[in-house]
RNA sequence: GGGCGAUUAGCGCAGCGGUAGCGCAGCAGCUUUACACGCUGUUGGUCGGGGGUUCGAAUCCCUCAUCGCCCA
């Protein structure tokens, strides 16, 4: 920091310490290492994928857990890695290579080049994320990365197939499945976004047939029904047994329109009397509340839509090939011209969207494998009976309720990038063989042709990727994880799911606390989306303010578990912040002088010991808040106190010594100084690593540290402690100092407010006098005089001032700024008349209350004292304003 | 339909039983020798509505309303 610009300009400063932080290996976690172990395993993000304002917020906090607990004297381990992210990547490669023409579709290269194509893609653009992760100044292990289609990861996740297979959990069968018909392939249960949508409810009317089977002319059953296009592969009509209504129709058949079928009308509880008419077509193939009905009786499974989401030639000559929407619109039409379309109603409805493609999702028949989940009950107990802490707690009710109504998770996906299952079958005999290995005699087998749900290899995360199986250093060391941090939507595709893994397949949890982050949306309130294009980059933000302002700016704004409106400014305000602490140092440069000398108990000003509580208070409030994930918090208390007490009161009072010729007394304020800015500077280092780096060694204060405790890097300087009894007693810091220095800047304040109401320019000096009620020190004095700009403070006891001299009243005394002729008279008259009539309001409220017989009766003794000094002291001030008034 | 959360100054939030606060914006004035990415001062609120408990309620209880999220 030999030349000190003016402004922090963060750009070099960031990206020299990143590099010294990597060369020095500060990141990296030693099993060995005889500190406790603190670990975190980081989300993994998309391979493919880039930094959005969400991974800011998630990978910032992780980052000051990480570098507080090094502090703290932890051996600290962060996991950093990527996940395959299955139809994701697989779709946006197919896509490109259509745009570029290459194919039509991914069939024209086949499994095997399309594979390779993926992970040319992987390796072009894989690891852009972790690029930008080090932009903003994670400390990850980055020795360690890892990603879920490693061979060693991949073998982990066949590993658990494997296991769990042999155990009975895995199976295979043909069922009704959330179906994309998109990215062609089943989704579990949670991968499917439920919307609330404005649909229609159409009325069909299907012609009754007699006992012969002939149209009984002008008799109908009405149907009615959100999706038309099913009814081609109606097998009934379904009403409910208890309806009085349709006694008479039961086991009669009505006609199938468009399709001429007879189909028999059946009776299921299922049905609710309640929607529509009562009476409900039953399509087997294409509803899973029909599928359970055609289940019981026996109903054949016509399956009218295919997988691509085109109509087949099970839906009829007219319809084949039509896309279901398409098939919809022209099943009303003919009804309608057949006159069977009784009518349409408007509907609200939720309808199945799917998370990754965004289209409806179709109810599917096909052969799916399906996992139980295992160790259920224990991972329910864990999370209520506290053996892991969700923060904020509320989200155990949610984890809770999902975990007590689990239904079996459909594995398989119909992709071809991500782990293909284990599973082969005998061509010849049709047998199935589950393993590690590939059958010997490959060529007599057949290899199951889907691969698994992505989800289904990152819930084993927390200790894949520390080499289980292996039992190695790192797990022993490291696992359990300490924290997790992750956002709420995530909870049962990962953090439930890692919580069995964790019991299933070590025996233990693995985390021990859960941080869900809140959801970051725009300053109106909305989601951020590439389609609304809200959503700044943040790499553009770093690149303008720098990648502390970013943090500070988000983490002052993240309230624990609520969502975050992003806004630019707060980012702004984060750079203003981190100019402050720059200059504020630039300052302490100027003065020179020896860097961190003893301080001397008997040289402290009372400005010293009031900042010096004050950090004292500082440290206890941000140790507590970060201790309880209140980042925001934390946040809030180190901007209060370093820019409102350190920088607005404490360093302008010290300019009176600064300036002044007292060596010693110099020399001691330095030393003060120094101890604060060095307490700062580890205070802020979690949220704001590269600054405080950059001016921990530009003050000099990692000179006298040994290496591994700040001579190095103030990564692993000690987080401070609270200054402690011995400290207070030896430097004798008293509340009472405190408070005296409060009440002398209170004075200030008011002193400030006669210099405006004389209309007296903010760079003029004017002559004050002070009328003072207790001692004070000539260095308050001196003080006082500095902060009010005063040309003079004129100490006097017995001044007797005139009429309408502008005053000012504290505990300290009674200012007054005589400015005989200069005052407006009547402003300042209205002046006192308004304060005036705000100490009778006062006056008047604690008057009331000490009035109550009952409130005086049983009020606890301190609260009455402290109403009636309240009362004493706004009465006292009552009478100063009086006397001033003209 | 069930659950969770929110509702406090123009905006974003804190306070969670004893004098309604912070930041930003707004307004007024300042090239005061660390910082205009700054300094000084300052205007804004019957704490969503209604009941109750209490000497005392933004804070606890009940109820209603609006908004948001999750699960059916």
């Amino acid at each position: 920091m030999s030349e000190i610009p003016k402004a922090y300009e963060p750009q070099a400063v960031e990206a020299n310490w990143y590099q010294f932080w990597l060369d020095q290996k500060c990141f990296i976690a030693d099993p060995q290492s005889p500190k406790p172990a603190y670990s975190i395993v980081i989300p993994p993000p998309n391979v493919t994928g880039v930094l959005t304002l969400g991974h800011v917020l998630n990978n910032t906090i992780q980052d000051i857990l990480a570098r507080l607990a090094r502090m703290k004297g932890h051996e600290v381990l962060w996991l950093p890695g990527t996940d395959h992210a299955g139809i994701a990547t697989q779709s946006v490669v197919e896509r490109t290579l259509r745009k570029a023409g290459t194919i039509k579709h991914r069939d024209d290269l086949g499994r095997d080049k399309f594979l390779e194509k993926v992970w040319e893609w992987k390796e072009k653009h894989g690891g852009i994320i972790i690029q930008q992760l080090k932009k903003l100044g994670c400390s990850c292990d980055w020795t360690r990365e890892r990603f879920t289609m490693d061979p060693e990861y991949s073998k982990c996740v066949q590993r658990v197939f494997v296991d769990l297979y042999k155990k009975g959990m895995i199976y295979r069968g043909k069922r009704m499945v959330n179906w994309d018909p998109a990215a062609r392939t089943a989704l579990s249960d949670e991968e499917v976004i439920m919307t609330e949508e404005h649909g229609h409810l159409w009325h069909f009317k299907y012609p009754l047939l007699d006992a012969q089977g002939q149209v009984i002319p002008n008799q109908f059953v009405v149907v009615a029904t959100t999706r038309p296009e099913t009814m081609l592969g109606d097998e009934a009509v379904a009403i409910n047994p208890g309806d009085e209504r349709y006694q008479g129709l039961i086991g009669a058949k009505v006609l199938l329109p468009l399709r001429n079928k007879q189909i028999p009308i059946i009776t299921d509880e299922l049905v609710d009397p309640k929607f529509g008419t009562g009476c409900v077509k039953v399509t087997p193939a294409h509803d899973p509340a029909d599928y359970q009905m055609a289940q019981r009786h026996n109903l054949p499974f016509t399956v009218v839509i295919a997988a691509d989401g085109s109509m087949t030639t099970e839906a009829g000559d007219d319809f084949v090939g039509l896309d279901r929407m398409e098939a919809r619109k022209a099943v009303v039409q003919e009804l309608d011209e057949l006159g069977l379309l009784l009518k349409v109603e408007d509907y609200l409805h939720n309808v199945g969207y799917s998370e990754r493609s965004h289209v409806p999702i179709e109810p599917y028949l096909s052969e799916q494998w399906f996992l139980r989940y295992p160790s259920v009950p224990q991972s329910t107990e864990a999370v209520e009976k506290e053996g892991i802490a969700f923060h904020p707690e509320r989200w155990v009710k949610t984890y809770t309720h999902w975990m007590e109504n689990l239904k079996d998770w459909c594995i398989s996906r119909q992709l071809w990038w991500g782990h293909r299952i284990p599973v082969w079958y005998r061509k010849e005999t049709g047998e199935v063989y589950c393993g590690l290995d590939a059958p010997a005699d490959t060529e007599n087998w057949d290899q199951d042709q889907d691969v698994l749900d992505t989800w289904f290899s990152s819930w084993l995360w927390p200790f894949a990727t520390m080499g289980w199986p292996e039992k190695t250093e790192t797990l022993k060391k490291f696992y359990p994880t300490t924290d997790l941090v992750t956002g709420p939507d995530i909870i049962f595709f990962w953090v439930a799911r890692m919580i069995m893994a964790g019991y299933e397949f070590m025996g233990e949890k693995p985390f021990s606390n859960v941080y869900f982050t809140g959801i970051i949306r725009d300053k109106q309130g909305r989601k951020m989306s590439k389609s609304l294009g809200n959503s700044p980059d943040p790499l553009d933000l770093i690149a303008k303010f720098g990648a502390d302002a970013l943090r500070f700016g988000v983490m002052r704004s993240a309230p624990l578990g609520q969502d975050v409106l992003f806004d630019e400014q707060q980012v702004e305000l984060g750079r203003n912040f981190c100019n402050k602490l720059w200059n504020a140092c630039r300052y302490r440069q100027f003065q020179g002088g020896a860097v961190e000398s003893e301080i001397d108990p008997r040289l402290l000003t009372s400005d010293d010991k009031w900042i010096l509580l004050r950090l004292d208070q500082a440290i206890r409030e941000v140790t507590d808040a970060l201790t309880h994930y209140k980042f925001n918090e934390a946040a809030q208390i180190l901007y209060r106190f370093f820019w409102n007490e350190y920088c607005d009161w404490y360093l302008e009072a010290t300019k009176v010594v600064s300036y002044g010729d007292n060596v010693a007394q110099k020399t001691n304020t330095l030393a003060v100084i120094d101890f604060v800015l060095s307490n700062t500077l580890r205070l802020f280092h979690p949220f704001l690593p590269f600054i405080t780096e950059e001016l921990w060694h530009g003050l000099g204060y990692h000179q006298d540290l040994p290496e591994d405790q700040g001579g190095k890097t103030i990564m692993y300087a000690c987080w401070p402690k609270s200054l402690g009894e011995d400290f207070i007693e030896h430097y004798e810091l008293k509340e009472a100092d405190a408070k005296f220095v409060d009440e002398r800047n209170a004075l200030v304040v008011l002193g400030r407010d006669l210099r405006r109401f004389g209309n007296i320019q903010a760079g003029k000096k004017v002559k004050f006098i002070f009328k003072p009620a207790v001692d004070v020190p000539a260095l308050d004095l001196a003080a006082i005089k500095l902060l009010l700009n005063a040309e003079s403070l004129e100490v006097n006891s017995a001044y007797e001032p005139r009429k309408g001299t502008p005053n000012a009243c504290s505990p300290l005394g009674e200012l007054f700024l005589p400015l005989e002729g200069l005052i407006d008279v009547e402003a300042e008259k209205a002046r006192l008349t308004k304060e005036i009539a705000k100490t009778d309001a006062e006056i008047e409220k604690v008057f009331q209350k000490l009035n109550n017989p009952a409130f005086v009766q049983k009020v606890p003794s301190s609260v009455l004292e402290e109403h009636q000094k309240r009362l004493a002291d706004w009465q006292s001030k009552r009478e100063q304003l009086k006397n001033a008034i003209l």
